[in-house]
DNA sequence: AAGAGGATGCCCT
DNA sequence: GGGCATCCTCTTC
């Protein structure tokens, strides 16, 4: 099978659904120190800027935290949520308009030993990589890599020339965005049909 | 300068 | 299935 790194044009395009649903069932990868890891993506979030009720950067915020979703697309923005746990997401469209898109859940691929101890577990089971501050912590992403390129060396996503077809994905509401009003019911969690290894609820 | 709350997960029954 | 850990970010005084 051939796998090839996403490039810029990618994450450039103003369609923040589309590229949700895209994102399933490609391959994120992380190389800390040397040590890769990596995981196919089975949900996600979409986060989509200044109309989003949910979003950070609703109504155009602008802070030194949301600061990142403002920048052209292709990097990452990992922010810390609940003082504790590393979120990461993947900003999209161009400059200015500050769309990101939550990864929530990976099915394990390579350096599944490393992933376990950095979870500190001795068996691979979904709660391993189902929920966004798991895979984080299982990849070894942290806000260190706030803002860096997904063409890079360090984390990136793999297109593995698969194509998902619509049928395969279930979009449903997010989760925990009951503040957002009406916009809590949009239906843009994405997940893979039938994949063990999303998050529960 | 201070306080409230958050895109959650763990560890226990 | 439920309580708790734990601290940054933003808003307001």
């Amino acid at each position: 099978m051939s796998a090839s790194k996403l490039k810029r044009d990618f994450y450039l395009r103003n369609n923040i659904i589309l590229i949700a649903q895209e994102l399933l069932g490609k391959r994120i990868c992380s190389c800390q120190n040397g040590k890769l890891t990596s995981g196919i993506i089975v949900e996600t979030e979409a986060y989509a800027g200044p109309e989003d009720r949910a979003s950070h950067a609703y109504g155009g915020k602008r802070t030194q935290r949301t600061e990142v979703m403002y920048h052209s697309g292709g990097i990452a923005y990992v922010y810390l949520c609940y003082g504790m746990h590393s979120l990461f997401n993947v900003v999209t469209n161009r400059d200015g308009i500050p769309h990101a898109i939550l990864v929530r859940a990976i099915e394990p691929d390579r350096g599944v030993d490393i992933m376990l101890r950095r979870r500190n577990r001795n068996s691979v089971s979904p709660s391993l990589t189902a929920g966004p501050a798991c895979l984080t912590q299982a990849l070894g992403i942290t806000t260190a890599h706030n803002g860096i390129n997904l063409a890079g060396k360090i984390i990136w996503i793999e297109d593995l020339g698969i194509k998902l077809r619509k049928k395969y994905i279930i979009a449903g509401p997010r989760v925990g965005v009951s503040y957002a009003g009406k916009d809590a019911a949009l239906p843009w969690r994405f997940k893979i049909r039938n994949s063990n290894w999303t998050s529960k609820p």
